[in-house]
DNA sequence: ACCTTGACGGTTC
DNA sequence: GGAACCGCCAAGG
């Protein structure tokens, strides 16, 4: 099943634009469940394969607030969302990404005007 | 029903 | 920076 925590969860992410980053806490205070940034994380580990309503889900722009790919490093996952960010010019040095330069800096009013709930 | 485990994060030292 | 601490809470054992 699907939860709707889930829906709200991967609709924000899809927001995400092309070759910016969020975080985990980022993404839970949009989605509406502040101080759940860990619901986030395993709501991505769900994300079905074909992504959600028709529209992938760009998991791998979701990062920590320090920076880093959450994955375990080194991890087929780690490599795979490695490569995808460096696919959108988004440059990861030493496992890190500069969010003073990459991380999404949402329009609230866009925002709003898309998302479901 | 109880305990542990996380793709986490803010605060504090 | 970084480490310890605490808050968070759905799943799985």
């Amino acid at each position: 099943m699907t939860t709707e925590n889930e829906k709200r969860i991967w609709q924000t992410v899809q927001a995400i634009p092309f070759g910016r980053v969020a975080c985990y806490g980022q993404i839970a205070d949009l989605a509406g469940l502040p101080g759940r940034a860990r619901l986030v994380g395993r709501c991505l580990a769900s994300v079905p394969k074909q992504g959600w309503q028709g529209k992938a889900v760009p998991w791998y722009r979701v990062i920590n607030s320090q920076g880093k790919i959450s994955l375990p490093a080194g991890s087929e996952g780690f490599i795979r969302q490695t490569q995808l960010l460096q696919d959108e010019q988004v440059v990861v040095i030493g496992n890190k990404v500069s969010l003073k330069v990459f991380q999404w800096q949402p329009d609230l009013h866009e925002l709003l005007f898309h998302l479901d709930y």
